[in-house]
DNA sequence: TTCGGCGTATGATCCGGATCACAAGGCGAA
DNA sequence: TTCGCCTTGTGATCCGGATCATACGCCGAA
């Protein structure tokens, strides 16, 4: 027995407000791609953090299509499955890794207790609140160069993003077919509107 | 001067949780349809509660188009700018009606102070959080009927929803041309799956 | 090394929604 | 009452994206 590690420090930087206390409590999980680790309509365990891998909110259409609601490689997933009676989405991993659980009391009893830390929740809610608005306001738009050019905008900075997923995922997240954006890409290229070095796209 | 009803006692349940020093510091505004309130960029100057008429955060496009991002007909508006330095949206009035405008200082430190408050502060963005995906999963369906029967399924109760805005409103949160929404309720409604009695849908 | 699966990429076709055009009804202002 | 504006509603056309098909390259498993 006596692993020693079995709790290493973490180096995932959403963690670091966190008091010590409460990290004390968090369960590592392990989990593979593909694996769905909550389903939709499951009371919430706990606080999801994920360390390692990929993490998706996804939910299915009648059709077989499935939409990805939030995605995570690092930080909490879920956030607002803290005050719901039940996942209003499957929790399903993307790629292999590692995330801590939190449990759902001890979470909510340190927000209490910890001034400092109960800040950084609300100021981290807000934010993914104004993410997810801004993901609203791009799908929105009706045309696959509108919706790129916006996503540089607000996801990028000084008008360089890089991705951290495949064309095909971003694809998705755009709310359009793999083809359509790469033709879209294709012709904003081209036009010169926008530069493209692998991952790392920029604009002018 | 002895204006009496300065302050009268608010109808709107948004503010119920709210402890009554708070609702002391509060600043009452008029609005009138169409004015900006504030515009994209601006600092936040405080908290925003609608109490009567409609207020919408708005955003832009170079085509002259208006991407509707947050409504609200009562209750808070743009929660998330408690923690921005800046407006991510413009807030715009959609019809006649008052605020509340909550000094960003006072709402902070009544948020450190009062733990019930908190408490329904967290929960109320952990709500719009989820109601934010919900709609960012509807937006990501390809089709208008699609469209429809997941706003009924998401926003409504047991399969019924009444509308609270006009259909080419609707049309637009939907993410559709209001041509587009009216043929699809017409094909829902021939084939039975929808019964449309003035603002209220039902399916089946 | 070979093979299968997946991401990348492009072409052809189809379809649904955007757009333009137009008309009827409601409603507040003049 | 009349006028003008907006919502509601329908028809015709156009266009962009979805879909289907196909091919190439990479990579991990066998």
């Amino acid at each position: 027995m006596g692993k020693a590690d079995t709790n290493p420090p973490e180096r995932e930087p959403a963690l670091t407000p966190i008091p010590e206390s409460l990290r004390a409590s968090a369960r590592r999980r392990a989990f593979t791609a593909g694996q769905v680790l909550y389903a939709r309509g499951e009371p919430p365990e706990g606080m999801l953090c994920v360390l390692s891998g990929e993490v998706r909110l996804v939910r299915h259409t009648r059709a077989g299509g499935e939409i990805v609601v939030q995605r995570s490689r690092g930080g909490f997933v879920a956030e607002a499955s803290m005050d719901a009676p039940a996942y209003h989405c499957d929790v399903v991993a993307a790629e292999d890794g590692e995330m801590l659980v939190f449990p759902r009391e001890d979470f909510r009893a340190t927000l209490e207790r910890d001034p400092a830390f109960n800040r950084h929740w609300i100021t981290r809610l807000s934010r993914e609140l104004r993410t997810q608005r801004a993901r609203n306001e791009r799908l929105g738009l009706k045309t696959a160069e509108e919706r790129i050019l916006h996503y540089i905008q607000s996801e990028g900075e000084n008008g360089r993003v890089t991705l951290s997923q495949t064309r095909k995922a971003w694809a998705a997240e755009l709310g359009l077919s793999h083809e359509a954006l790469y033709r879209a890409l294709g012709r904003l290229r081209e036009r010169g509107t926008l530069t493209i070095d692998g991952a790392t796209l920029g604009l002018g």
